[in-house]
DNA sequence: AAGGCTATGTTGACACTGTCAAGATAAAAC
DNA sequence: GTTTTATCTTGACAGTGTCAACATAGCCTT
């Protein structure tokens, strides 16, 4: 393995593929990544990518995919902080999700883009760690509903759509550099937090 | 003017190539248009576009700019309807968002989508008619923070970005197909009001 | 061990993209 | 009537994703 230096077969580029992706995403965004590139980053000629992705399409569902699988963990730890009040919980997970944005806004980008979910492009292997993703935001909002922090008079499903909308929107609009900025991130995630949470100041 | 048919000089070519960039864009959407293919739509050669726009993006900024001066337009009809009580026109404005975006998702992605605002990319003519549709969103948020509809311990700004946000990150999830399907809009929109209203159904 | 199968990697080619440079044309300005 | 200016043209270049055809090498079977 290690550095065969120049032979035939690469021995990973499966792998090899996905981390040089994985780093020119974060640097230079999903825009400017080519497949080309990638494929001399890896040492190896312009089509040797296609024996292990479809497309480049496939390559970026890939990582995506991981993107989904980190964050859901994220999530989860949070989630489960029994020590913690829900009432704390949900406030960190407000501002985790939008500060993992933030600070992963090329990542985030891929993962809620349009680039890998438009036209039903998205591959079975990223629904397959995606959904789960989705599914544990509203198994939340149930949980959170229970504990009489959101409304319980609303769908769970409905409400957890207009949440994680609303982090969404939120996170997009930071991205985009669209009227908001980095600066106030911490007041939006608690103005957010609250009008969830119906605290009266 | 009209058809010159061949003249070598067009006569209104800006306007010809913002209508058939429109055309397209809501056909094919934003990532198959060419600047080439627009030419030819408008009968003239590869290149002729540039002595209109600087380059693509500056195209693109010019049609997103129709675009929030349309829904500026919109948000101001439906605000200013006076004889309606401002919780109705409050739910009125949701719908109509969140139908705008579903109605032209192309459309909606162009004006909200990094394609345009991405490094600092917008045009300035992009901005001065992006902003002030911007800034109402604010004078809205003040109004209803003033009819007691929204919570009033709230900072003006900070409650726009995310009731806002809200409504571009449910847009966003409608229109790039990511857990959540165009036959509950309805639903989600009002789970949204209510949600922000703090009605208890 | 010999031979073939299959996974993987290669070069060549194609159609397409945005954009620059240099020259052609017509209209407007003087 | 001449010159300037706006507009449009062809030519060219460096990119892109992707297909087809061929090369290599490791594995599997006999």
């Amino acid at each position: 393995m290690a550095n065969a230096v120049q032979s035939y077969h690469h021995g990973d580029l499966r792998s090899a593929l996905i981390e040089a992706a994985s780093a020119r995403l974060s640097e230079h965004g999903v825009d400017s990544l080519s497949l080309r590139k990638l494929a001399e980053d890896a040492g190896v000629s312009r089509t040797a990518p296609y024996h292990h992705f479809k497309d480049k399409s496939a390559l970026l569902s890939a990582i995506a995919a991981k993107g989904f699988s980190d964050w859901h963990t994220t999530a989860k730890r949070i989630f489960e902080q029994e020590d913690k009040p829900p009432q704390a919980r949900f406030r960190e997970f407000v501002h985790e999700y939008i500060g993992y944005a933030a600070d992963n806004p090329e990542m985030y980008e891929l993962m809620f883009g349009r680039t890998i979910w438009q036209n039903q492009a998205a591959t079975s292997d990223l629904k397959e760690v995606a959904f789960p993703c989705f599914q544990f935001q509203v198994t939340m909002t149930r949980y959170w509903q229970d504990k009489g922090l959101l409304p319980n008079n609303q769908d769970a499903l409905r409400l957890a759509q207009v949440t994680w909308g609303t982090l969404h929107g939120i996170a997009r609009l930071l991205i985009d550099g669209i009227y908001a900025d980095s600066s106030h991130i911490e007041e939006m995630c608690d103005c957010a937090a609250d009008l969830f949470m119906q605290v009266s100041s």
